[in-house]
DNA sequence: CTATAGCATGTAAACGTTTACATTTCAAGA
DNA sequence: TCTTGAAATGTAAACGTTTACATGCTATAG
C-alpha cells in the first residue's frame, strides 16, 4: 500500500543528492549519462512518481482545471465536455469536473448554493483556470449573491465563462448563440408552405431560450406569420420535457402545421407525443430540432436539424482558456457554423 | 488577479499567528470569540481561501478522486458519472474525470496509451482514491504492460475497478453484470412465439459482449433454439453502429423474427435500418433493448427494455470506494435489479 | 502572596518538491 | 606546479499549511 517513495528515498538509493534526482526528473542535460541512468532505474525500481502537489506548492501552478456544468448526462455538455477534456489532457492539464445540478432518476435538484460550492472548491484547489458554462449563469437575470461570488472568483482564477459578457467580472466571455439556423429553419418551413409554427421545449426566464424565442418571434413577424403565445409551449430540455410540451399545445387546440423543438431530445419526446395523439410527422406536423446531438437522421421519421458543430466550440473554449492561463493572446474563435440539415421530418402542410 | 492572499496575510492583518488563524479555518474551539471574528472579517474582506495544495502537503492526504472512463457521452457512463460524482461532492470530494477514449465528430481515437496516462497523472496528484471503468479492462485479454501499470498504481492508490476480478491487482473490484434480463427477455419473446432470436450490437472481444452473447446462447441452448453465428451482429455500442450491425444481418438473409440490441443506442440504429429495409417493427420483427438509457419509452414503437437501474450502482461504486479510503468496511453493494419493461416493440410472428 | 491549573496564543518543524547559489572535481592552459 | 573555468553535484531556502509543544496570562485555591 503506502509504498509511496519519495525523492529522498531515490536520493538515498543513488547516494545522490536530491537535486540530482530533480534534475534527472525533470530532464536536465546536466547530469552525467551514468548517474541519469542509475537515478532511473531506481525511480522505476521504487516505482517513483513526482508529488504533483509539493510541486504545485512550489511552482506556485497547478495542471488542473476545472469545468463547471449544469448536467453532464446531457449530450449538449457531455459533447462539449469531451473537447474540452482531450485538448485539456494533451497539453498536460487534467480536469476537475462539477456538475451542478443533480438529476438522478429519483429527483432532479438543482442546489443554488453548489455552483458557488465548486466555486470556493475550485479556488482552494488552486486550479490554473476553469470554464464555467450553464447553471445561475443561464437564467436571465442570474441571483445577485452569485454574481458576486462569481466575481471574487474570477479574482482569483483566470476563467472562460460561456455566456454572454456580464459586466465587473474579469473573464473571457464566450457565447456561441448563433441563431442563423433557427432563420433558415423557419425560412425552409415557410418555403414548404407553412404559416403557423410552433414552438416546443426549453426554459422559461433562461438565456438560451429566450434567445431562440427572441429569433423565433422577430423571423415570423418579419415574415407577418402569426406569433401568438399560444404556439409557445416551454418545459425543459429533455425527452419528457419535450412530451409535455407538445401535449400541452396540442390542448391548447391552436391551429399549427409546424413546430421547432429546442433540441434533439425534445423533438424525439414531441414525435412520441404526436403519435399518441394520432397526428403523423410530417404528414399533419411537420419538425424541426434546433440542435442535433447526432441522433436524428436515425429517427423516424428522419428528423430535419440544425447541426451547429458543438464540437469547433469545445475547441475555441479550452484553447481560449489555455491561452489565458498562459498570458498569450486569444485563438481566433473558429466560426460556429450552424447548418440546417434537411431529411424527412418536414413537408407541405395539407 | 493574482491577489491570492495567504495565511499569513491574515495573520499579519490581525496581528496574531499563523496557528491561530489556521485554528480559526479549522473550527478549533479553543479560540477566543473576539480574535475569532476579527479574524473571520479579515478572511472575507481580503477574499481568502485557504490554499489545498499546502494542506495536502501536510496532512497527506488530499480530497480528490479520479474517475477513469471511455466516453462520458455515452450515457451509460454518463448516468455512472453522475451519481460517483454526486455523493463524492456532498462528502467534500472533488473528482478528475479521465476520459481515455476520444470521441469526436472527426474521428474516434482510442488511445492505449491515455489509460496508462492516466494512471501516472492521477497518482502523481496524490488522488484519494480511484474508480477504473471500461477501456482495456473489458477486453477479455487486457495487454500485459497494461496490467503492469494497474498493479503499480493499485499499489499507490486505493482502488475500486469495475470488472471482475483480476489475480494480483490489490483493489476492490465491483461487477454490475447480471444477466437475468436477457434470460426474460429471451423467455418473454419465446413465449410470443419466437424462434430465431438474433443479437445487435457490441463489441468482438469485449467482456460486457462476450457475458451476454454467453446468457444469449446459454438460454437459446437449453430452450433447444437456433444459435448460429449468423444470428449475432457485433459492431460497437452507438447508433450507427446499430445501424451497421442490423444491416449485415440482414444482408446475410438469415431468416429471425426477433432481435436483442444490445443498449438503446444500437435499438435506436437497428429501427432505422428495419425502417429503411421496409421491415415493420413489431409487425415483422420484435426488438428489444438489453440496456435502457430513458429514452426507449419515447421511441416508435415504444421499446421494450431492461431497465438495469444504473444509477443504484453507481451509488455502490462511490460508497464501497470512499469506504476504502477511510478504511472502513465495505458497504453491501445494492442488489441490480433487472427489469424487463414491456412496451410496444415485441409482438407474436406471423 | 504564591503555586497551580487551564486557557489562549505563539513557535517552529514538517510535508516533498524546485532552484539559486555554493562547492567540488577535473582537465587544460600558463 | 599553479591557475582557471567548466561541468557535475550538493546545500539550503522557499512554497502555505498543520500541529506538537512551549509560553504567557488569568483566576482560583492554598
Amino acid at each position: 500500500m503506502d509504498n509511496t517513495a519519495t525523492i529522498k528515498d531515490i536520493a538515498k538509493e543513488c547516494g545522490v543528492s536530491i537535486a540530482t534526482v530533480s534534475r534527472v526528473i525533470n530532464g536536465s542535460p546536466k547530469v552525467l549519462p551514468e548517474t541519469r541512468q542509475k537515478i532511473e532505474a531506481a525511480i522505476s525500481r521504487l516505482n517513483y512518481a513526482p508529488n504533483a502537489i509539493a510541486k504545485s506548492l512550489v511552482c506556485k501552478r497547478t495542471t488542473s482545471i476545472g469545468v463547471t456544468l449544469p448536467d453532464i448526462s446531457n449530450p449538449y455538455f457531455s459533447s462539449l465536455f469531451c473537447e474540452i477534456e482531450a485538448i485539456a489532457h494533451r497539453e498536460s492539464y487534467s480536469v476537475f469536473l462539477c456538475n451542478t445540478m443533480f438529476r438522478s432518476s429519483v429527483s432532479s435538484h438543482p442546489n443554488k448554493q453548489r455552483e458557488q460550492d465548486y466555486f470556493q472548491m475550485l479556488k482552494e484547489a488552486q486550479v490554473a483556470g476553469a470554464i464555467i458554462a450553464g447553471g445561475q449563469l443561464d437564467l436571465v437575470t442570474p441571483e445577485e449573491d452569485y454574481l458576486k461570488a462569481l466575481s471574487l472568483f474570477a479574482q482569483s482564477v483566470p476563467l472562460v465563462i460561456l455566456s454572454k459578457p456580464i459586466p465587473n467580472i474579469s473573464a473571457v466571455f464566450l457565447d456561441r448563440e448563433e441563431n442563423t439556423g433557427i432563420v433558415q429553419a423557419i425560412h425552409f418551413l415557410v418555403s414548404l408552405g407553412h404559416q403557423n409554427i410552433a414552438f416546443l421545449g426549453g426554459e422559461e426566464g433562461v438565456v438560451i431560450t429566450d434567445a431562440r424565442l427572441k429569433i423565433y418571434r422577430d423571423t415570423l413577424l418579419s415574415l407577418h406569420l402569426p406569433c401568438s403565445p399560444a404556439l409557445i409551449s416551454l418545459t425543459d430540455y429533455y425527452v419528457a420535457d419535450g412530451y409535455a410540451a407538445a401535449k400541452r399545445l396540442l390542448e391548447r387546440k391552436v391551429p399549427f402545421t409546424a413546430a421547432l423543438a429546442i433540441n434533439d431530445s425534445v423533438a424525439i419526446g414531441a414525435l412520441r407525443a404526436f403519435a399518441d395523439c394520432g397526428i403523423s410527422v410530417p404528414g399533419d406536423v411537420s419538425l424541426i430540432s434546433c440542435e442535433e446531438f447526432g441522433m436524428a437522421p436515425f429517427f423516424t421519421p428522419r428528423l430535419t436539424s440544425i447541426n451547429r458543430h458543438g464540437d469547433r466550440f469545445g475547441h475555441t473554449v479550452i484553447k481560449t482558456l489555455l491561452a489565458n492561463i498562459r498570458k498569450e493572446a486569444a485563438p481566433r474563435p473558429e466560426p460556429v457554423i450552424s447548418e440546417l440539415m434537411i431529411r424527412e421530418s418536414c413537408a407541405s402542410p395539407k
